[in-house]
DNA sequence: CCAAAGTGATTGCAAGTGCAACTATTGCAA
DNA sequence: TTGCAATAGTTGCACTTGCAATCACTTTGG
């Protein structure tokens, strides 16, 4: 029923007694609070959402993304790497994944006409159905566990808040 | 180098097209906006921390939430199911990185001499050593991919929010 | 005192994942 | 044209994990 869940590095506060005192001044109690504020948030959200999705629609959560993303591309069809990218995982996790969707009916694979390596992962009619029966009950989760939380002006600044973290943690280099 | 991340149910508000025009109404586009902000702070921090974490010492993340609860307990010591609790892992995970930390020489098992179904598992010497010289580096890792994005009153602010959405989803029961 | 239920930990198995090696195909350059 | 580098995708392998079954030990009720 539930999922996996990451480590969570807890209480990275609570190891200034073991280091010495000046571990405060490696990492400020102000800011490890807020880090395992953040993997408690994201954890216990997850994992609610991973349980409820798999319930309802026997789906896994990397499930729903690559659905989402082909749903909304041109023809509901992306290439291979196109798609590993977009979902965060490896190309060996992608061509596995399109195995097992492919296996429920909801995704094919066809061969493009025009460059032979290049392959598309293209929704199928049942996919496509299924995607819309099972999307708007994931949006209302999200919307209850996440969004009731707190009021609107809150969210966003939120929002803005953790787009910077995300922006200074961006893969190419940090400034 | 890297290691993995969690699926990303990105690009929520994107799907409104395609569901019709209720879709804001199932997921207001700012508590989407904030999910998806939310999803990429914890992917890129943590994918980055993982890293850098694993070229300085060897250890995952998980390995080093397991030390990081053994040193701070009594006698570096806890029982096999009081630790599985504490990291969020099944039993059977932590009876399998138990194995490899005391491979590593950094964790042994002994069995409790009151009673015998107990196992508790034991920082060595080695241990304690290796965690009190990776430990520095860590939180400065933190401290820096994380603390430095934001000031010190937005940071509590950020946290007072994380730990209200926590708390919505708490385990037990929802209100 | 002894079965039977309960508790703590481990093991068998199946699943998902990434890296590295491999196959297939294309594009480029001599 | 031919051969070689580059690109797209898949497969082999090792690793980690969770669930269910199992083993080891303790507690409890008759």
């Amino acid at each position: 029923m539930a999922t996996a869940n990451k480590p969570v590095s807890a209480e990275i506060e609570a190891l200034s007694a073991v280091l010495g005192t000046d571990a405060s001044k490696l990492l400020d109690p102000t800011v490890a609070r807020a880090w395992i504020a953040l993997l408690t948030a994201y954890g216990r959200v997850t994992r609610a959402l991973s349980a409820e999705l798999m319930d309802a629609s026997g789906m896994s959560l990397a499930d729903f993304d690559v659905l989402a993303q082909l749903v909304r591309s041109e023809g509901y069809a992306l290439r291979m790497s196109e798609l590993a990218d977009a979902v965060l995982i490896s190309k060996s996790g992608l061509t596995r994944r399109i195995d097992r969707l492919a296996i429920n009916g909801w995704v094919t694979r066809r061969r493009c006409t025009e460059d032979g390596r290049v392959h598309w992962a293209t929704l199928t009619p049942l996919g496509v159905r299924t995607f819309k029966a099972v999307a708007p009950g994931h949006l209302a989760a999200v919307a209850e566990r996440f969004g009731g939380a707190l009021p609107a002006g809150e969210m966003e600044r939120l929002t803005r808040d953790l787009l910077k973290i995300a922006a200074k943690n961006a893969e190419p280099t940090q400034p």
